[in-house]
RNA sequence: GAGCCCGUAGCUCAGCGGUAGAGCAGCGGACUUUUAAUCCGUGGGUCCUGGGUUCGAAUCCCAGCGGGCUCACCA
């Protein structure tokens, strides 16, 4: 059965009718456009363009606070507006009580019928629902259970809710609802709310930890002719105007270590960048990334800093050091332990990578030990697969895990003590790898070298592998000091905070394969019907 | 991409071969300090979609769509 059409409402408001559509609407639904319907035939507008709200909650709330030693029991005397959601009605015949909640809290309303007057109380009881917008005017006092509340004298719809909120008591819990609909997901859950709060707490907090310490917060391509500066696939695209293929960046590395060359010491870039890879709990195609690099340092200048930085994001986020993650409470007080990659290995599969250099070796003791590996995985694969199911897991409280393979590591300097590792370092953190460091390679014929090996690696079936980037190459022929660098993925950071084991928690609207049914149905009207 | 699990009212869920259910929300009524208010009454369904088995399918089987978890690739 046809609902309320969008014809009439348009009708109604005194604007050309829609043509050809109409949307059906459910019981409820049709329930709650009748009444905005309803309002507009009796000259009010359901949703009207300006709130008079004087006060939030929470500045309601602190004003009675600070006057109640002053009140003896009565009304504050001064009026006061209040607007929000309507989240909880209780009807008590000649009186109502009412939760309604804004973006600093919530308040209680009561509505007496002696106060608002007969019809005023009718009124609301017949066109205010839950998850409508409305404002209310009256005083603040204490009720005998000791709730702040406002006795309203007057109030006014500010916009109708045409859906119903979710259920009250168990909120919108199905996680497909939840991710697609995000906005009844925050309106139904508060810790939904709080997840997003402390992600940008923590992201403000990143930027005031650079900023301070001299940091140039820069924007790089998103578009970009070339990707570089990561292991992975990249989204592609079409640049109409250039008549050529770009590609969505998989990381902001190339481009940030050219403005080193350019003469500026230290900077940073928080955005996004997309990996056409995997979707899971740990990984999204989209993700925020940090990079920072600071010339004149090294990766453990670098670690210093990235000690000191999650300390003080922790501290400003959450007000503590101390994080709960995954039943694990770590703490991210500085210094962290600094383990090389290599003695972490052999304390726990007893394999040195220095002595196992051939790949059959390393693969038949990865096996020995249980390793998931395939006979073709190439050397740096079998170590990075070992460091994932034998060291990972260990590393519950903050550490560095340092120096890494130089097969594993094409943008990364080599120790000068051993070439065959570079200057690298990743914090984990409750076993969860937040981040990746390094001294930057600045000799430009090494990263020639890397990037023909990166050329060969891909030829050889490695649709990963790095393509050649001549003019980075160039970049760096011009010179780039000694540099340290660092990349963070904020959305595990923020997955730390705020104990979520799912990245998708922490992320707004994170992606779904599109739905074949929409979630309004829209029909369409015959000829006739709108004719008459 | 593979394996396992899920899809029932606006929401949260039960039902798992024999007339489609509960709570909240809705609608009607009672109640002037309630707190998931309470009490009485009541409407509401493409049981994800399409096939099949059966006298009979929400229930069993097959396929598809959407989702979750675990793998695999990756940060």
């Amino acid at each position: 059965m046809p609902g309320i059409t969008a014809q009439r409402s348009e009708r109604l408001a005194g604007r050309e009718p829609l043509p050809l559509f109409e949307i059906e609407l459910n019981e409820q639904q049709r329930q709650r456009q009748r009444k905005v319907e309803e309002l507009r035939r009796l000259g009010i507008d359901p949703y009207p363009p300006r709130s008079h709200r004087t006060h939030t909650a929470r500045q309601a709330l602190d004003r009675f606070a600070e006057i109640e030693p002053t009140l003896d029991g009565e009304l504050d005397p001064e009026e006061i507006v209040v607007a929000g959601r309507v989240t909880a009605l209780r009807d008590m015949g000649k009186s109502v009580f009412a939760h309604i909640r804004d973006g600093s809290g919530a308040i209680q309303l009561y509505l007496r019928r002696d106060v608002v007057t007969d019809d005023a109380l009718a009124h609301f009881k017949r066109f205010i629902d839950l998850g409508d917008f409305i404002e209310a005017a009256g005083h603040l006092f204490r009720t005998r259970t000791g709730e702040v509340t406002v006795e309203v004298r007057r109030f006014q719809l500010l916009a109708k809710a045409v859906n119903p909120p979710p259920e009250k008591w168990h909120g919108l819990t199905d996680v497909e609802t939840r991710y697609r609909q995000r906005y009844a997901d925050l309106m139904a859950n508060e810790e939904t709310r709080r997840i997003f709060v402390i992600r940008a707490n923590a992201i403000r907090a990143i930027r005031r930890f650079l900023d301070e310490r001299g940091f140039l917060e820069v924007e790089t391509p998103i578009l970009q002719p070339l990707y570089g500066g990561a292991a992975a696939k990249p989204f592609t695209t079409y640049y109409n105007a250039l008549d050529q293929t770009f590609y969505l960046r998989i990381a902001d590395e190339l481009y940030l270590k050219r403005l080193l060359v350019g003469g500026y010491e230290r900077v940073y870039e928080i955005s996004k960048d997309f990996r056409n890879e995997g979707i899971d709990a740990r990984h999204s195609p989209e993700f925020t990334m940090l990079e920072f690099y600071m010339a004149y340092a090294d990766y453990r200048d670098v670690m210093e800093l990235v000690e000191q930085m999650l300390a003080f994001v922790a501290e400003e986020a959450l007000g503590t050091r101390q994080i709960t993650f995954a039943g694990h409470t770590v703490d991210l007080t500085p210094p962290w332990p600094r383990v090389s990659l290599r003695q972490a290995l052999i304390d726990t599969t007893g394999i040195d990578f220095l002595e196992v250099t051939d790949q059959r070796e390393l693969y038949e003791r990865a096996r020995a030990l249980g390793a998931d590996v395939a006979p073709d995985t190439v050397w740096p694969r079998i170590i990075d697969e070992l460091l994932k199911t034998f060291v990972r897991p260990t590393l519950i409280q903050p550490t560095f895990l340092i120096d890494y393979p130089v097969e594993l590591s094409p943008l990364a300097k080599r120790s000068p003590e051993d070439p065959r590792i570079v200057e690298r370092f990743q914090p984990f953190i409750a076993a969860m790898e937040v981040g990746n460091a390094f001294t930057e390679l600045n000799d430009p014929m090494d990263q020639l070298s890397r990037f023909l090996q990166q050329a060969r690696d891909r030829a050889a079936g490695d649709d990963e592998a790095m393509p050649i980037d001549d003019d980075f190459i160039n970049a760096l022929m011009y010179g780039m000091p000694p540099t340290g660098g660092f990349g963070l993925g904020i959305d595990r950071l923020t997955m730390l905070l705020t104990d979520q084991q799912n990245i998708r928690e922490v992320i707004l609207f994170p992606h779904l394969r599109s739905k074949p049914t929409p979630i309004l149905n829209l029909v369409p009207r015959s000829a006739d019907e709108r004719d008459q």
